[in-house]
RNA sequence: GGGCGCGUAGCUCAGCGGUAGAGCACUGUGUUGACAUCGCAGGGGUCGCAGGUUCGAACCCUGCCGCGCCCA
């Protein structure tokens, strides 16, 4: 073995034979089942890391459930994401000079499938590099044919129980895409805009009304002037009429409460085909009826009453030239600067349009009811709990879900149209036809379905809906891990249509996580350039260390702020640990062949088989608990700490000694095999490599074994406890004291009882190579020219005859005395208040006794010690 | 405007009722044959501020200040 880790080589060798061997899913029938959904990444996507940190939480999770014997099932694969691929495809194709329509619906979706095949699996790839153990022998992908069946089946079923229905309504419209987004897909941003200030004219000519609005193109469409009903100022005008400044149109001023007094002048413009609350006062006063003014591509159309010269103009173009028009008409009383929110298409990133079209829309109220129910019944849990609350706030508010989209790329929604304008949901043209008649001439619909439709089948799709119920082994799920971003896109719509259309709930759990964020705690983007490509991270350090920084940063609720040098320093603990199987083997231990510890009669090893229990019991506890955080702080101390730091040092002089050797090799085999597969979930790859560097074995570790043992008393770990504090104790004098490094001393331990004596013979060589005592005297030293320590309640004397500093000596032990006499003394005051004794609970006086007892004595000790020394 | 969350060592964060911890950084020191991607020792915090509850508060409650996110 080399003395440095070398990840690459080793991590493509292992993930290679892993999925090879099938060790990612091995054959247990008859096993408890684990079973996680990966929420299915985009197919044009590139692993983020959010992604890796995503998917190394579930991958802990499957791959410490798969140790534990489980059938462990990682769901995986990717969805088609309409939207953008069919943007990665339209670009490519425009490199050519060529467009969609040039080539038609059927050859555009051949060279997607195309573009599909040749770059859709980079995701997937990146993933393995991770080390994701998935179920990679079935993998999904949402347009694949029984995926698109029940795409159909679940539209057709919806259909027929009256769910999803057609209508006109105004929706979220991306001009430069030219399709209805989802309203989750709208991003507010802040931006600079105008508020201007308009008169329109009475008819009558008695004067004008002023009214104010950020988008005075969208006058063109106002069919009414609203006044709220309270305002006195008002009220002799409603009922009234404008002649409008553009259209020349007589248009009504009506009394409506959206009408806010306090902006403005108290009248707003209404244009319902353009603005959703304008929308709700045309229902509300359906007479004045709405003007659609606006074409696909955010260009004005053609309407009653729209100047033929504006006609054709863009948005924005058009917003100049009404505001110049206006202007010049002295029609334009002010113009305010103002920072206004408008809504962006989060792909495009050009203002949405509100638009009037007739789009399939999902009434999800019902389900939204009934999921909100599941989790107030517990039968779904959110970790941590406080997403429970922003969950239901969303499904109590949600409005209609619009399904369509007018793109090409996607599941075509199984709709046909007769000549008369009837409609026909089916699942297929035949079952259409057989419908309408055999002589009926049907057109299907043009649109296809939101992505997010399709992954909101995810849970029972995956699992052979619906040809066949979902296997109770894997449905409802153990647990679905994902950002706290995507409660609403996944794993409310999940929830919602699995409890329609299965009857059940998707999952037990739901861990939300948080979203990693750069060492300054701002949000990765590419266009602001602080994206960290997590491959190129793993190139550098190893995905060992990647997945061992992300998840050990994962406290339950916290953004996680990314930071390289924390993967350097999991790197280190790669290396660390790389070195100690290393040095473990050059001294003749070897892989452990029984699952029960070996039996040991010396206490360093007695002490390490009960410490490494201990470690494995508290891991398995925290990650029961989500604390993906304190496992791996756990395992860190422990590896480090207690078995290199302490362990493998008190473990050297054993291995020396022929007596000894044989069961410090049988306990260091054991609790390295413990310690390797403990901390298998979080680094897969140097985990299994050194498991297979100690020996030979039976199986590889991924599906080797959780240790079950159970820790034993604490008894068992009193000397080694001592023996630790003593080093320490030493080791901190002689660096205070600036004893040189390599100088020998003598140790008096003139107070110790029988216990003690055999401690401190059992454990010369340890002394002698850890704290460089070279002998141990139980008769007292001369206190002058000493160093004096107290290490639980004894005094203990290092002779330092020459070398000794006496004031430094004087200093070290006043300073020590008194932080003593501070801690005796505020547990003194503690005892003497009644309060405290009257109601403390009687663990925390008698420990307060205890602690006491020890601070005063130690004190004493060093009270002690001091006067000798004067 | 409504909701959620966060202010603890220079930095990143644990701790959430018994008197403060980790990693990194920092200082000193070390070639004792696993490891300098390392060892050993050490410095460093009125736990945002002000009240309250309690025998006891970083931890519970109230208010304030600062910061972030989500929804209008």
């Amino acid at each position: 073995m080399d003395t440095t880790f070398e990840p690459g080589p080793i991590e493509e060798r292992w993930a290679r034979r892993w999925e090879e061997s099938g060790a990612f899913r091995p054959p247990r029938p008859h096993a408890p089942t684990f079973t996680i959904l990966l929420p299915p990444p985009n197919v044009t996507g590139h692993l983020h890391i959010g992604h890796a940190l995503d998917q190394t939480l579930q991958d802990i999770l499957i791959r410490w459930q798969r140790l534990k014997g489980c059938d462990a099932r990682w769901i995986v694969g990717t969805d088609h994401a309409g939207i953008a691929t069919q943007l990665m495809v339209e670009r490519e194709l425009a490199r050519e000079g060529r467009s969609r329509h040039e080539l038609g619906r059927e050859a555009f979706l051949a060279r997607v499938w195309d573009w599909k095949a040749r770059a859709g699996g980079t995701i997937t790839h990146q993933m393995r590099r991770l080390g994701a153990s998935c179920d990679w022998a079935h993998e999904h992908f949402t347009m694949d044919p029984a995926f698109s069946r029940a795409v159909t089946e679940a539209f057709v079923r919806l259909s027929e129980r009256g769910l999803v229905y057609r209508a006109k309504r105004l929706v979220n419209w991306d001009p430069a895409l030219e399709t209805a987004i989802s309203d989750l897909e709208v991003e507010n941003r802040e931006v600079k805009g105008h508020f201007w200030h308009l008169r329109y004219p009475l008819a009558d000519g008695s004067g004008h009304l002023v009214v104010a609005t950020t988008r005075p193109e969208t006058m063109l469409g106002d069919t009414a002037v609203a006044v709220n009903p309270a305002d006195e100022r008002y009220r002799h005008l409603v009922g009234r009429a404008i002649a409008h400044p553009l259209t020349g149109r007589r248009i009504p001023v009506i009394a409506d409460p959206w009408a806010d007094p306090e902006l403005g002048s108290g009248c707003v413009k209404i244009t319902p085909a353009h603005d959703f609350n304008d929308w709700a006062v045309y229902e509300r006063h359906p007479d004045i009826g709405w003007l659609d003014v606006l074409d696909a591509r955010a260009r004005i159309a053609p309407a009653p009453g729209v100047p033929a010269h504006l006609v054709g103009l863009d948005r924005f173009a058009a917003r100049e030239r009404i505001v110049a028009e206006l202007a010049s008409q002295g029609l334009l009383e002010r113009v305010e600067e103002r920072v206004i929110q408008v809504p962006h298409g989060d792909r495009s990133g050009v203002p949405i349009e509100p638009r009037l079209t007739d789009q399939w829309f999902l009434d999800v109220k019902g389900m939204a009811r009934r999921a909100i129910e599941t989790v107030r019944a517990g039968q779904t849990r959110f970790v941590p709990e406080g997403w429970t609350k922003t969950f239901f706030h969303w499904l109590e508010n949600i409005e209609p879900w619009c399904l369509s989209r007018q793109l090409w790329w996607g599941h075509r929604i199984p709709a046909w149209y007769g000549p008369d304008g009837q409609v026909v949901v089916a699942r297929s043209l035949a079952d259409a036809q057989a419908r309408a008649g055999p002589d009926v001439p049907l057109r299907q619909d043009e649109d296809v379905l939101d992505t997010w439709f399709s992954s909101a089948l995810w849970p029972f799709a995956t699992l052979g809906w619906p040809d066949r119920t979902p296997d109770p082994r894997h449905f409802p799920s153990s647990v679905l891990v994902t950002g706290f971003d995507i409660i609403f896109f996944w794993v409310a719509r999940m929830m919602m249509l699995s409890l329609e259309l299965v009857g059940e709930h998707p999952f037990a759990v739901v861990y939300v996580h948080g979203l990693v964020r750069d060492a300054q705690g701002r949000k990765m983007s590419k266009t602001r350039g602080n994206a960290v490509d997590p491959i190129a991270v793993v190139d550098r350090y190893g995905a060992d260390a990647l997945r061992f920084a992300l998840a050990g940063a994962e406290t339950q609720g916290r953004d996680v702020k990314f930071d390289e040098r924390r993967v350097e320093a999991c790197r280190n603990f790669g290396t660390k640990l790389w070195n100690a199987v290393r040095f473990a083997r050059l001294q003749g231990v070897a892989a452990a062949t029984e699952a029960d510890p070996p039996t040991a009669r010396h206490p360093v090893n007695r002490w390490i088989l009960a410490e490494t229990a201990r470690m494995a019991h508290d891991v398995d506890l925290q990650l029961q608990q989500f604390r993906f955080d304190q496992a791996a702080d756990r395992l860190y101390r422990f590896a480090w700490g207690t078995f290199c730091d302490w362990y493998l040092e008190l473990a050297k002089p054993l291995l020396a000694d022929d007596e000894a050797a044989t069961e410090t090799r049988a306990a260091a085999g054991w609790a390295l095999d413990r310690l390797l597969t403990c901390l298998h979930p979080y680094m897969p790859f140097l985990t299994e490599e050194l498991w297979h560097a100690l020996g030979p074995r039976p199986h590889d570790l991924i599906v080797g074994r959780w240790p079950e043992a159970t820790p034993p008393a604490e008894a068992d770990t009193r000397e080694i406890a001592w023996l630790i504090e003593l080093v320490q104790a030493i080791r901190s004098a002689r660096a205070e004291l600036n004893v040189p490094p390599g100088a020998r001393l003598r140790l008096h331990a003139p107070e110790a009882d029988a216990d003690v004596r055999s401690w401190l013979e059992r454990h010369r060589a340890a002394l002698g190579r850890l704290a460089r005592i070279e002998e141990v005297l139980d008769h007292p030293a001369p206190a002058r020219g000493a160093a004096q320590l107290v290490v639980q309640g004894r005094t203990y004397t290092l002779p330092l005859t020459g070398v000794i500093d006496l004031a430094a000596e004087r200093a070290r032990l006043e300073r020590a005395a008194a932080e003593a006499e501070r801690a005796a003394d505020a547990l003194a005051e503690r005892l003497a208040n009644p309060g405290f004794l009257a109601r403390a609970r009687p663990e925390a006086v008698a420990k307060a006794r205890a602690d006491h007892e020890a601070r005063r004595t130690e004190a004493e000790r060093l009270r002690a010690a001091l006067a000798r020394l004067a």
